[in-house]
DNA sequence: CTAACGTACAACCAAATGGTTGTAGATCAG
DNA sequence: CTGATCTACAACCATTTGGTTGTACGTTAG
């Protein structure tokens, strides 16, 4: 089983930050399941290989994708590590959720047996 | 079972943005639990009212978080379904990753039979 | 060796973000 | 009615973001 990273509050604002841009989203999809250099990338977009540049370094800053040079090219691969820790994050909500489900609950039955 | 939501690139783009502050996740934590005011959120933090307003008003237009009125005040509720709905996009990523593993599997079967 | 390729990085720019203050409209309490 | 409270919204400001262009440097191909 993989453990729980303990991710900073800063580190989660980069994570969720990275996944909130479609280009980067789907850089994260690419080299999950296919590695590719940076140019690679780039020739995919309708932007500048630096913009491309750039998305790749703010994922890899959030820990979405590692860059290993191999000759002149630097290898993007995704990391579902990090995936798993996002994953992992939001299920901590709903369970805060069900807390308010299980209050209510317990209201309900108060309700069947009304104090006079 | 809560039907998987057919999100729009901007809408995922608002969704982790919305996730991507630690004021508004901590908002959305309150709320899922709790049902609060604005005001009452307002108190919790150390900003202006109007910075929490924003805030809460980033997480209604991510589908975050509900708003509704009762007298003066805006009850804030967390939406446990867009919750549901970030973790199906994650989830599609990891599956995604599963691809390249199978990949890597075949590829590790076929050296066992290595051609001449 | 030379030319082409892949990358890194700086400088620049417009737009969005996260905060502030200030004003004004509803609603509730006394 | 009057005053306090809760909200909405505009205007403003500093910083960040997402893009561009341009330059420089290592690596590969011919």
């Amino acid at each position: 089983m993989v453990v729980d990273q303990q991710l900073s509050d800063a580190e989660v604002d980069r994570l969720f930050h990275a996944l909130a841009d479609a280009t980067r989203r789907d850089i994260v999809r690419r080299t999950l399941v296919t590695e590719a250099s940076v140019s690679d990338l780039a020739r995919c977009y309708a932007m500048t290989f630096a913009a491309v540049q750039k998305h790749v370094a703010v994922l890899e800053e959030a820990g979405l994708v590692t860059k290993q040079p191999r000759g002149r090219e630097r290898i993007v691969r995704g990391n579902p590590d990090r995936i798993r820790a996002a994953q992992a994050l939001l299920d901590d909500y709903e369970q805060l959720w069900r807390v308010r489900v299980e209050r209510l609950d317990a209201l309900l039955a108060d309700d069947d047996h009304p104090s006079p």
